[in-house]
DNA sequence: AATTACATCAAAAATAATTCAAATTATAAA
DNA sequence: TTTATAATTTGAATTATTTTTGATGTAATT
């Protein structure tokens, strides 16, 4: 999937970057503007998934960006970032239609939590447990293991099996690891279970001869795509 | 049309009164409830459009009040008011799902911008609390479930859980949260009283076969057009 | 070759869900 | 308040699903 694309308008350099690397190291793309009229700019010519304004920027204040961005995307989360404290501001900010907004100094960590609440709500873009597997879609959270339209249901001790598989894609998992995320308990009996399970996962997963669940004698298992 | 319904909790009497006289002032109902479970049931028994929630209550905290909301309804705003600033328990509010944050103190005029953004945004002016069913309409208010023009009354708690299941279609409920929310507890005889609603329920709805409520094995119900 | 680890199928056991009917409890009407 | 009626809970039998276990065979390691 593609990652997430913010717009980041702030005039102030240092902030500037070190608010971008931060949007980064979160794992969003993130293009950073250095005034007003350079952002909307940056909108009009890419496809973003939310802006962040700084409200004092030069030739173009926040306001009058958001402004212009809402006359051609009325569903874009906004948020605005400014060092005044002064109500009206904020108030005007919202009459414009902003989603939320931050008053300097701010937390990096509280402006990403706020960044991921609205996204959260938008794009409904929900703590996903999917994993994809070449041809196989797994989704966690329904259970269904899905390949080319059709459908597995797996029962809760499949799924939480293959979860783990899944999260450590192409790297091994020892039965240990794998017995206690999963059985709780690592003893002899439930080893045998796994055993049981990795079987049936196995079927399920002998559509695509390019997914394997390998045996690593003695160690443990692993998921891989040749 | 219904006012916007909102729910509000906070412990301190004095704040609550106010708040909730502005609200009202402001054009939205408004329930308010002065402590964490005494919201959750409120939650439970009527439906709202918006929630504010204290972070700080007795008996059930602000975020242990959200967690269970969510259980059952994953759309609705919900809004924290704290006097903690600290950011561990922001970013904990954000994380359960939260639409926005207020550190008291705070402006009301600001609590309403905030409220306002939000409900514009997710377009909560909801629909008469109707649901459509494929070829079933279900009004809550009404308690009325139809299917091409021939209507079935139904009983409280088959329309409380009916709703849930609405809210939720195509999703997942787990027993356990539609036992919170329907029966206030979780114990083994109401899950038993469940299942026979669950029962009554499908053969309300087996006039329309693209419709079905279907069991997630150890894990709940889902409502889904198939 | 002997030992230990893994694979597989099928059967048994455990757990969970479904349903009908009866009993209890709540609610409305007389 | 009593009675009738409706709503909800409980009981019990049935059915379905999931998980474990047993039997038996194959593969890897020493």
């Amino acid at each position: 999937m593609e990652p997430t694309k913010i717009l980041l308008a702030e005039d102030d350099p240092n902030l500037g970057m070190l608010l971008s690397k931060f949007i980064r190291a979160k794992g969003y793309a993130c293009t950073l503007s250095v005034d007003g009229e350079e952002a909307y700019k940056a909108f009009t010519k890419d496809t973003f998934d939310f802006v962040i304004l700084d409200v004092m920027m030069p030739k173009k204040d926040g306001f009058a960006v958001a402004k212009d961005i809402r006359g051609i995307d009325k569903e874009i989360p906004i948020l605005f970032l400014t060092a005044k404290s002064m109500k009206e501001d904020k108030l005007k900010g919202f009459e414009i239609g902003a989603d939320d907004y931050l008053t300097k100094p701010f937390s990096m960590d509280e402006l990403m939590a706020r960044v991921n609440a609205i996204l959260k709500r938008t794009n409904k873009q929900e703590e996903n447990h999917l994993y994809s597997v070449n041809n196989y879609l797994f989704d966690f959270n329904t259970r269904i293991l899905s390949f080319q339209g059709n459908e597995q249901k797996l029962t809760t001790k499949e799924s939480e099996l293959l979860k783990i598989l899944c999260k450590n894609i192409g790297k091994e998992v020892s039965r240990n690891d794998l017995l206690k995320a999963v059985w709780g308990d690592d003893n002899y009996f439930n080893g045998r279970s796994m055993d049981v399970y990795i079987t049936k996962l196995r079927k399920y997963l002998n559509q695509d001869d390019k997914v394997e669940i390998v045996n690593i004698h003695g160690k443990g298992f692993k998921l891989m795509v040749k």
